[in-house]
DNA sequence: AAAACATATATGATATTTCACATATGTGGA
DNA sequence: TCCACATATGTGAAATATCATATATGTTTT
């Protein structure tokens, strides 16, 4: 993972916010994402998209929908560059957190 | 400060790794990163300066001159991330960090 | 079971905004 | 005045948004 690849992928509000998001809930699915972020579908996706092309994460379809979480693989130091940043600003997300954890258990 | 902007800050290549030769170094100054990162004046001093803007870094002038270090008021979960990344990926600057102890050595 | 439809997600094309660089010029201290 | 550094401006490249459309799965109807 090249460090410059990994913060570009993070220099984003969509992308990091999703990251933060995801580190949290363990996964969500698109869906859950656009209810929290307030996004449309096409802009939630390409951001999840380009983040597991860099391989951060990792997506699974399960039925009809993409579950995205991190991915296993990731080196420890960007993992924990993900988790730090969430634990250190939660007020960041946590609005988005909220709606997020109502989302998914309403099932999308 | 905001984690975005914090981001967007290191998602280049000469300013994430200037900030990992400061971190390493303890402080440099322009001369010293221009030689480390064989670049022209006006671009490191650029980047330089917009690590300062978003008060990641901290300037003092010494005489003729300037030197950068980590500004003191960093939050901490921040210089971890620079720390971090600098324990992480020595061999992404190993090179750089070679010439810049050099150059701080031979006084610019 | 097949056809028709609905839902979730991805992607192509293009417009738009953002960003980085080169060059030139400005400034402050020795 | 010279040297080290900073900044302003024009320009080309890259990232992002948006809209339309494609694909894949699930559901309902007949």
């Amino acid at each position: 993972m090249n460090p410059v690849k990994f913060y570009k992928c993070l220099a984003d509000e969509t992308r990091l916010k999703s990251l933060l998001l995801i580190s949290e809930a363990g996964e969500a699915c698109v869906c859950n994402l656009m209810d929290a972020l307030q996004l449309d579908q096409p802009k939630t996706s390409r951001h999840l998209a380009e983040l597991r092309k860099c391989e951060i994460l990792q997506s699974e379809r399960r039925g009809k929908w993409i579950y995205y979480k991190l991915h296993p693989d990731l080196p420890e130091w960007a993992r924990e560059v993900i988790l730090g940043t969430a634990r250190s600003n939660a007020d960041y997300f946590a609005k988005a957190l909220q709606v997020l954890n109502t989302s998914i258990n309403n099932g999308c």
